[in-house]
RNA sequence: GGCCCCAUCGUCUAUCGGUUAGGACGGCACUCUUUCAAGGUGCAGAGAGGGGUUCAACUCCCCUUGGGGCUACCA
C-alpha cells in the first residue's frame, strides 16, 4: 500500500474561547509545512464537548485565522457532525474484542480515585467490568443500565518516532483502559480525533506537546481501527508557549488571544513572524521575514524542543520592523480602520486625500511600533485644536516672551516662502537663525511644539508640509496667543 | 505520587565533537541629528551540577537538580 502522495495536515482547535497565540502558532507551523511541501492544510473544529463549545468561539477562530492569512484548503470539518462514525468505530472495536462495556459510574470511579489518592497510590482503572460475562453485559444493557465503552489496552509498549523529539516510548502498563464512548453515546476526544484524522486522510499530526501523553492511546486506536495502523500518521509535537514567569501562558499573563494583538495594532505579518521564531529557527541569523519567506525557509529540522517564553517586547520590536518594511499599499488598508476607530477621519476623507495621507503615514511609520502609535502621532494633522504636552511646553517654551518673539519672526519668515516645500523653508529658517544668532534648534523646537503640541515628531519641515501652509500659520497664531496670555 | 517531555546570555536563538560560543530583543554608552524614532558602533550578559565516552565535548551516554505536560464519561 502506498500512502497518499500529498501530505495532509490539519489544525484542530476546540471552540471554547478565542484563538490563542499558542493555537495560532500551531496553525502557522502546520500551514507553513503544508505550503512548503505542496500539501494540504485542513481545519477541523473539535466541538464534541457541547457544554463548552460556542458558535462565537468558532467564529473567533475563523476570524483569527483569516486575519493572520492562514487559509485552509477544504471545507471546515465540524467534529460534532461525525457522531455516527465515531459511534460505529467504537462499536466496531467492541465487536472486534478491542473494547468492552463498563458499567462503573462516574461517581463510583471518583470515589475509588479519591480513596487511592488517600492511600498515596496512583489510580488506574482495575478492569473489573472486563470480567463481566457477555450474558450479563447483554442483560444489563437490555435492562437499560448505562455504560461507557472502554478500550482494552494491550500489553507491551507503544512508541513512535516523533518529528521533533525522535523516539518516544510509553509502557502500556502505565496506560489505563480509557473510555472511548461516553454513556450518552458521544465520543471521547481521543476516539474522535483518530476517527476523524483517518477519515480526513491526515498524514502528519503537528500539535502542542501537551498531547504527547495522548499519542500512545491514539496510536492504539489507529491499530485497532485501520488494519494494523495502516493510516498511522507521523507525529510532530511542538513545545508550549509560556508567559514571562515561565508558566504556561494564560489569561493572567495579559493578552493571549490573537484578536487582542490585532486590536493593539500589531500587523498579522509581524505576529506570524514573531510566533514562528518561538520554537523554530531558519538557522543562522535570519529573523525578520515575510510569510512567503517563511514558507521558503521552513524546515522541520529547525523546530525547537524547549518551551518558549512569550516576550511582548520583542513582538513590538518585530511589529516596528514590519511597519517600516511593509509595502505602503499593504499598510494603508490596515491603518485606515484604526483612524476611523479613533474618530480622526473617515475612510472617505482619507481616500479623498490619498496622496497626502500616504505621505503622512510614510513619515510616521518609521517611529511607530504599533498601528496605534501611528494614529496617536497623526492626531495633530487632523484636528483643529491640539493638546499641548505640558512637558514639551515646560521644556521648549520656558521663556514665554522670548519664545513668542522668535515664533512670530519664524511665522513671518515662513509666510514669505513662496514655495511650501522643505528646501526653501529650511534655508529661510536657517537664515533667520543666523540673523538672530541662535542655533537652529532654538527655532525648530518651539516651532515643533507650536505645530504639534509635542516634542516628538517627524522632521520639522516634513511636519510643515504635511500640515499645509494655512494650517501651519494658523497654528502658530494659536501658539502665540497662548504664549502671550501666559 | 506515577508516567512522559525539556535544559546555551534575563528572553528568542545559532552551533549538528575541534569556534575568542555567533546573532536578535531588552539594558547601558557612544554616534548621526532640529526632536523622537530608525540606523551605525561599542559594553555587560550563557553552555544547571556531577560522572562517563573521546586525542577533543555546549554538542554523545548516565545520574542529580530544576522547569513543564499528562494523570476525567475535558479537549
Amino acid at each position: 500500500m502506498t500512502a497518499s502522495p500529498v501530505p495532509r495536515l490539519r489544525f484542530a482547535p476546540s471552540p471554547t474561547g478565542f484563538l490563542h497565540v499558542g493555537g495560532a502558532r500551531t496553525a502557522l507551523f502546520n500551514w507553513l509545512y503544508a505550503r512548503k511541501v505542496g500539501g494540504q492544510f485542513l481545519l477541523r473544529i473539535e466541538d464534541t464537548d457541547k457544554a463548552r463549545s460556542t458558535d462565537e468561539s468558532t467564529r473567533a477562530i475563523f476570524e483569527g485565522l483569516e486575519w493572520l492569512g492562514l487559509s485552509w484548503d477544504e471545507e471546515v470539518v465540524h467534529q460534532g457532525a461525525n457522531l455516527a462514525r465515531h459511534q460505529t468505530d467504537a462499536l466496531r472495536m467492541l465487536d472486534a474484542g478491542r473494547a468492552y462495556r463498563c458499567f462503573c459510574t462516574a461517581a463510583e470511579l471518583d470515589e475509588r480515585r479519591k480513596a487511592a489518592e488517600a492511600r498515596k497510590e496512583s489510580f488506574k482503572y482495575d478492569r473489573r467490568c472486563d470480567r463481566v460475562t457477555s450474558d450479563e453485559v447483554r442483560r444489563r444493557v437490555e435492562a437499560g443500565e448505562p455504560s461507557v465503552i472502554r478500550f482494552r489496552v494491550p500489553d507491551g509498549a507503544t512508541a513512535w518516532t516523533d518529528m521533533v523529539h525522535e523516539r518516544i516510548e510509553f509502557p502500556n502498563k502505565d496506560i489505563e483502559d480509557f473510555v472511548i464512548l461516553r454513556s450518552d453515546g458521544t465520543p471521547i476526544y481521543n476516539l474522535a480525533v483518530v476517527s476523524d484524522d483517518i477519515a480526513m486522510g491526515i498524514t502528519l499530526v503537528m500539535r502542542g506537546d501537551d498531547h504527547i501523553s495522548n499519542t500512545p492511546k491514539q496510536i492504539m486506536l489507529y491499530e485497532a481501527l485501520s488494519r494494523g495502523g495502516a493510516d498511522l500518521p507521523t507525529f510532530a509535537h511542538l513545545p508550549m508557549i509560556h508567559g514571562l514567569d515561565g508558566k504556561k501562558l494564560s489569561k493572567r499573563h495579559g493578552a493571549t488571544a490573537v484578536g487582542d494583538y490585532r486590536h493593539l495594532g500589531i500587523l498579522p505579518g509581524a505576529m506570524l513572524n514573531f510566533l514562528a521564531l518561538l520554537g523554530w529557527s531558519p538557522g543562522g541569523d535570519r529573523e525578520v521575514m515575510t510569510l512567503d519567506e517563511m514558507v521558503q525557509l521552513f524546515n522541520p529540522d529547525g523546530l525547537q524542543k524547549k518551551a518558549a517564553i512569550f516576550d511582548p517586547k520583542k513582538l513590538e520590536w518585530m511589529n516596528g520592523q514590519h511597519l517600516s518594511r511593509i509595502d505602503l499599499d499593504d499598510l494603508l488598508p490596515r491603518v485606515v480602520p484604526a483612524f476611523e476607530r479613533a474618530g480622526l477621519a473617515t475612510a472617505a476623507d482619507l481616500a479623498a486625500r490619498g496622496a497626502w495621507f500616504r505621505g503622512l503615514i510614510d513619515l510616521l511609520r518609521v517611529r511607530a511600533r504599533t498601528l496605534d502609535d501611528i494614529v496617536r502621532q497623526a492626531s495633530p494633522y487632523f484636528r483643529d485644536e491640539i493638546d499641548y504636552d505640558p512637558e514639551a511646553i515646560a521644556k521648549q517654551w520656558k521663556d514665554a516672551p522670548a519664545t513668542a518673539d522668535l515664533l512670530a519672526a519664524t511665522q513671518a519668515r515662513l509666510a514669505t516662502v513662496p514655495d511650501w516645500t522643505p528646501e526653501p523653508m529650511e534655508s529661510a529658517l536657517r537664515a533667520l537663525a543666523e540673523e538672530k544668532g541662535v542655533a537652529g534648534g532654538k527655532i525648530f523646537q518651539p516651532l515643533r511644539v507650536a505645530l504639534t503640541g509635542l516634542s516628538v515628531s517627524p522632521g520639522i519641515f516634513d511636519v510643515l508640509v504635511a500640515l499645509g501652509r494655512d494650517r501651519s500659520l494658523r497654528r502658530i497664531d494659536q501658539a502665540l496667543r497662548r504664549l502671550r496670555a501666559a
